[in-house]
DNA sequence: CCTCCACTACACTGGTCTGTGAAGTTCAGC
DNA sequence: GCTGAACTTCACAGACCAGTGTAGTGGAGG
């Protein structure tokens, strides 16, 4: 809230429909999917529940917009951070890191993917697809990198470091850790720097 | 469920109140909290909602009686294998990644604890505080651990080490990564040994 | 014998949940 | 001036929610 720059998913979103997914972000984010009711997002966002209906076609539908709007805006927060970096490959592969420290103190209340994960339990959830298609992006994006890199093994570097990065989301949110995004940054360096071959 | 080795928190509860517990427990972890109702719970404990609000209070104290059981559970086990090696303190330092891939094969679910989290948005609700010192209490016995083993910067690597354990839980069950805790296990040793002074 | 305790049976309160139906309003663009 | 899209109003369905009140049963231990 308060980002003057649009919030929350506009591709070709009817103006309740924007104020709707802006407010459903913020209250799913911050309270949790299953303690937000339809009526709260629809009297929040100035809206009928009729509305909300009409854009959205289901609570689940609305959900999911969430999850693909926060999932493609991280995403291209890294892709244009790594634009940025193009020149030291240890570096880009660190890009990741270099993004948590601006997404954890937007808020303490974790990662809106994990979160979502505690709650929708069902395997073929068209939200929970969402979420493990992001996480494994970020994995596949680690390997990648790690290959640009010279890394040896980047199959198991690239699992150990989505492992840090997750859990330093974690560990910053659970056990209020405000050094854990630097930490876990300084020993995905280590990592990275020593699976490099000796020049 | 078919365990018979006796499942959840078991100090001095009724016949009624154990079975509570267990199903509760079964429930909260596989379809979350908000998402299970007393009812179910009552109902698949061959119980009565009285019993059940005889014994626990409430739903709330139900909830908090699941995860400090849990928890008690999990520290116990960290603690017998800690007992059972004495020897190096580089493994033991280990410890905490070697119970990770008995307690992930259980379930596909991750963290108890980190899918409470995600349901409890609110910083002084009881069954948080559980979740909170929990995960503090990890790092904690990493610092000491650590320290025993005269790693370098102990406070830095115990957060590392937190960060690379909470990740390997949530890489395994959202990205289904099942070679995560392996992974998480070796980048840990790693860490741990370049921190050791040489000798 | 009697008391206490774990537990049952079951109705009931007041509230919230997602989702729908039907009719009407406002307004931009053709 | 008309159409169509975006949106409002409001009532309503049917299920589920946590939690309570009252009355009664069965068995173990003093």
């Amino acid at each position: 809230m308060t980002a003057p720059t649009t919030g929350a998913g506009d591709r070709r979103l009817t103006p309740g429909a924007r104020r709707i997914l802006e407010v459903a972000s913020e209250l799913f984010y911050r309270r949790g999917i299953h303690a937000v009711g339809v009526d709260t997002i629809a009297a929040e966002s100035g809206v009928t529940k009729r509305t909300l209906y009409d854009r959205f076609g289901s609570k689940d539908g609305l959900l999911v917009a969430y999850l693909e709007t926060r999932d493609r805006r991280w995403r291209a927060r890294i892709a244009s951070r790594l634009e940025a970096e193009r020149e030291d490959p240890v570096r880009r592969v660190l890009v990741p890191f270099d993004v948590l420290p601006e997404w954890l103190s937007e808020s303490d209340r974790g990662c809106s993917f994990i979160n979502a994960f505690a709650e929708l339990p069902e395997p073929d959830h068209p939200g929970r697809q969402v979420i493990v298609a992001e996480k494994k992006w970020l994995r596949s994006l680690f390997y990648e990198l790690l290959v640009e890199a010279g890394a040896t093994r980047p199959d198991d570097l690239a699992v150990q470091l989505l492992s840090l990065h997750e859990g330093a989301v974690v560990s910053s949110a659970i056990a209020e850790e405000s050094a854990a995004a630097g930490a876990a940054r300084s020993a995905a360096r280590s990592l990275v720097t020593a699976a490099l071959p000796a020049r």
